[in-house]
RNA sequence: GGCCGCUUAGCUCAGCUGGUAGAGCGUCCGGUUUACAUCCGGCAGGUCGGGGGUUCAAGUCCCUCAGCGGCCACCA
């Protein structure tokens, strides 16, 4: 009798997590179940979602828990499981946190060429990498490190390469000057979803434009009358009387020698502001899309750095250059001259889009990026979506992802950041390169590099060359945005001499979108393809799992996993949302250095239900530790009585004409319960399986039928089923609890061997 | 504006296919003779958001109102 009178994690997780790891219960060998020298083992995977490689353990990461209980079961259940780990080089996020870094020193992304930059990222990732590994060791997560996959391992670049390269033959990859959300302060464009909403109060300004050899107007209403300078019509709706005439007519623009014409278009809302709409394609989706429809120029007037680019039409120069917000005052005050302004309303409440990582307000604005055609590769998920292929728990996401799969747009890939893989497309600019057609598009190329004297120098790249030489633009090249009708070749490596790379990376969807295809290896696609179940926060199921769906129907014609399990998020105890600013963060590594993993685990299933938010309280996780402790005295209990008894060996004891009514109540109980865990864990309800296992344990076995047995005459025959229900209560509380359950087998199981490796329990 | 969800004990939340209201934490009272005070027993506390309906029976189904939340769209 070992056992101290208080189980104390402190003194055996260690340990026990190395005799996990050491017996290789977590990398079962692919080939084992192939050869069946196991038997019958069926494979079993769960690909880790990715977390950002710099990034430390956060309360949202405990729910990785889900994963490992999935796995911890299955293995139980005799497959061949494997949860495969890896991490997320997570591109603009890094690069985003790398330069407030860098704002610390004084220094920007700026004073780097590209390549020095992205070293410098490499250097600090790798600095900061390796931490959180270490954390979800210690939550005890029996994942298979030894094939940790990062997404920016040369498999993976190649991998990626390969799926881009055969999109781009099949069509599927364009560039286009189309209009993208585009944030001035990170210098980068954003896809939809990236984008947030925010509603603000501003002032809508009514702007008086003549009529073309009248004195009459057309009163347009804006709250960015500094766009005004890149308008190329003003729509009305075609039914709408007010403006029927007027619709071809010219209009004078303000404060330019330009006239614009005035379009009739459906797009308008007759009941808004005066009928009739300034149309600005550079930047505005709306009228960006109007320009299209009406054959419109694009003119841009705003430029990447958020700065005024002023045609040479425009009249006030001293607006050329000035920042959006001084811009638009500026304007105003010159309509104000000319008495062009008709009202202000000072109280227009609108939403703005803002980016989600600095918050910044966003510009709409038309610059050259990648694309994917998305029309084709959206059915094929929507079917396997429809023919359960894939399903998802809880129910109702289903519906979610098919909405967004029904208004998904073709997807923007490109990202303006140097930590990234960097698209594999090559354009010919230097006398050298082989290629015969048309460099005139090639040479309008823009870039910016740093010369040999660090000087930052910036220009189309045709006129550069006469005074530099390729080396060095290349060399301490930042930036090189090409018109889209500039040729390129994409190539994994560099093509020959006189090429400059595209500076573009893909979004990091693009790669971890194909995480199913990155981190298998090509022997398990026959046997762990579909894998069995991504199990991730509900948040990145229109950023990634659809785009895993649609990389997995794409590259391998079959969905890349059976099941989608949606977590939401950890808040804390009154059920805030965590942040900084409140203060309410949680740090899920204190809690298991005071209470323990398995604490922590199972506070963050117990009483939870599916579907809402995770409440995380530190008087949870103790109630939890108690739970732990409760057990592990059982069990102690259980070994003094053993003890007592003088018996040996109590497992042949238990003989159906031997067993009194409460024996056979507990064992009938303890059936119910196995039956009810299988089930509920089959269907993904966790919370529930540990609340079933917590009220069974705690409140049937302890509170009832240990009182019980303190008063049996024959010990033998009520120890024999107390051993039983103990045993069968550890395995099915292992997968929630592993680390106590596993220490008390280790004390309390006569046949030695790993609770971890045990049979789950079947009812005979 | 569209879709989805939520509103149950002081707090945070469970209650799956309808059949006499639950857990954890907290409060109060009482318990240390040999598994656990990280324990045991017990009390208190809810007209299950309001209203209407279906049913022998509704927290559980339907309608409606109110409040809250999430996602999405639009907003010149």
């Amino acid at each position: 009798m070992t056992m101290e009178k208080v189980f104390d994690h402190t003194k055996v997780e260690k340990a026990i997590y190395e005799a996990w790891e050491r017996s290789g219960a977590f990398a079962p060998q692919v080939l084992d179940f192939r050869r069946e020298k196991r038997g019958k083992q069926k494979p079993y995977t769960i690909l880790m979602p990715p977390p950002n490689a710099n990034a430390s353990l956060h309360a949202g990461h405990g729910m990785y828990t889900i994963d490992d209980i999935l796995i911890r079961w299955k293995r139980m259940q005799g497959y061949a499981a494997q949860w495969i780990p890896g991490r997320d080089h997570a591109g603009f996020e890094t690069q985003f946190v790398y330069e407030k870094h860098l704002a610390k020193e004084g220094k920007s992304r700026l004073d780097f060429d590209r390549q020095t930059l992205y070293n410098n990222i490499a250097k600090f990732v790798e600095d900061n990498s390796g931490l959180i590994f270490e954390q979800f060791r210690r939550l005890g997560f029996s994942a298979d490190w030894s094939r940790s996959v990062f997404t920016l391992d040369p498999y993976v670049l190649t991998q990626v390469f390969t799926t881009f390269k055969k999109m781009e033959s099949e069509g599927l990859v364009y560039r286009g000057d189309y209009l993208v959300q585009y944030c001035p302060h990170c210098g980068t464009s954003l896809a939809e979803l990236e984008i947030l909403h925010e509603e603000r109060e501003d002032k809508l300004y009514y702007i008086k434009y003549k009529i073309k050899g009248t004195d009459e107007y057309v009163t347009v209403a804006t709250v960015r009358p500094e766009t005004m300078f890149g308008d190329s019509a003003v729509a009305v709706h075609p039914t709408d009387k007010r403006y029927r005439k007027l619709v071809g007519k010219e209009l004078e623009l303000p404060l330019t020698t330009r006239a614009i014409p005035i379009i009739a278009d459906e797009m308008v809302d007759t009941e808004f502001g005066t009928g009739a709409v300034k149309i600005t394609p550079a930047h505005d989706a709306n009228d960006f899309a109007a320009g299209q429809r009406h054959n419109l120029p694009i003119i841009n007037v705003v430029n990447q750095l958020g700065r005024m680019v002023l045609p040479n039409d425009a009249a006030p120069r001293e607006i050329d250059g000035m920042k959006v917000k001084a811009a638009r005052e500026k304007t105003v005050e010159e309509l104000q001259k000319i008495g062009a302004i008709e009202k202000i309303d000072e109280h227009y409440n609108h939403s703005v889009t803002v980016c989600y990582k600095c918050k910044r307000d966003m510009e709409p604005m038309t610059v050259p990026n990648w694309y994917i055609k998305v029309e084709t590769l959206k059915p094929p998920v929507v079917t396997a979506i429809k023919k359960k292929q894939t399903k998802f728990y809880p129910a109702k996401f289903e519906k979610q992802i098919l909405d967004w799969m029904a208004i998904m747009h073709d997807w923007p890939i490109s990202r303006q950041v140097a930590w990234g893989i960097r698209i594999p497309a090559w354009y010919a600019v230097g006398k050298s390169a082989n290629q015969p057609a048309s460099l005139s598009a090639n040479q309008r190329i823009h870039v910016t590099f740093l010369d040999k004297n660090k000087k930052p120098v910036s220009g189309q790249v045709g006129e550069l060359l006469q005074t530099y030489p390729l080396e060095e633009i290349e060399k301490g090249l930042q930036t090189l945005t090409a018109p889209i009708d500039a040729k390129y070749v994409v190539s994994e490596m560099k093509p020959g001499e006189g090429y400059l790379q595209e500076t573009d990376t893909f979004d990091t969807w693009f790669s971890s979108g194909q995480w199913p295809l990155v981190t298998l290896h090509d022997d398990e696609y026959a046997t762990r393809y579909p894998t069995d179940t991504m199990a991730t926060m509900v948040d990145i199921l229109k950023i990634w799992v659809s785009r895993m769906m649609m990389f997995g129907l794409y590259v391998r014609g079959e969905v890349p996993f059976r099941n989608v399990y949606l977590w939401p998020a950890v808040v804390d105890g009154k059920g805030q949302k965590m942040s900084k600013s409140k203060g309410n963060v949680v740090n899920p590594i204190e809690l298991v250095d005071k209470y323990g993993a398995d604490a922590l685990r199972m506070a963050l299933l117990f009483g939870n239900g599916e579907g809402g938010k995770v409440p995380l309280s530190e008087d949870k996780v103790r109630a939890m530790r108690n739970f732990g402790n409760k057990i592990w005295n059982m069990s102690r209990f259980f070994l003094l009585m053993q003890e007592k008894s003088e018996i040996q060996d109590l497992r042949f004891m238990i003989q159906e004409n031997k067993l009194k009514n409460e024996d056979k109540e507990m064992l009938k109980q303890l059936n119910d319960v196995i039956k009810k865990m299988t089930t509920l864990l089959e269907k993904f309800r966790f919370s529930e399986a540990a609340d079933t296992i917590y009220e069974f344990v705690w409140h049937a076995v302890a509170d009832v039928y240990i009182e019980h047995v303190k008063s049996r005459e024959d010990k033998g025959v009520a120890l024999s089923v107390l051993q039983h229900v103990l045993f069968t209560s550890l395995k099915l509380l292992h997968p929630f609890m592993p680390f106590v359950t596993e220490a008390i087998w280790k004390e309390i199981n006569p046949e030695g061997g790993m609770l971890i490796v045990a049979e789950w329990p079947i009812v005979k």
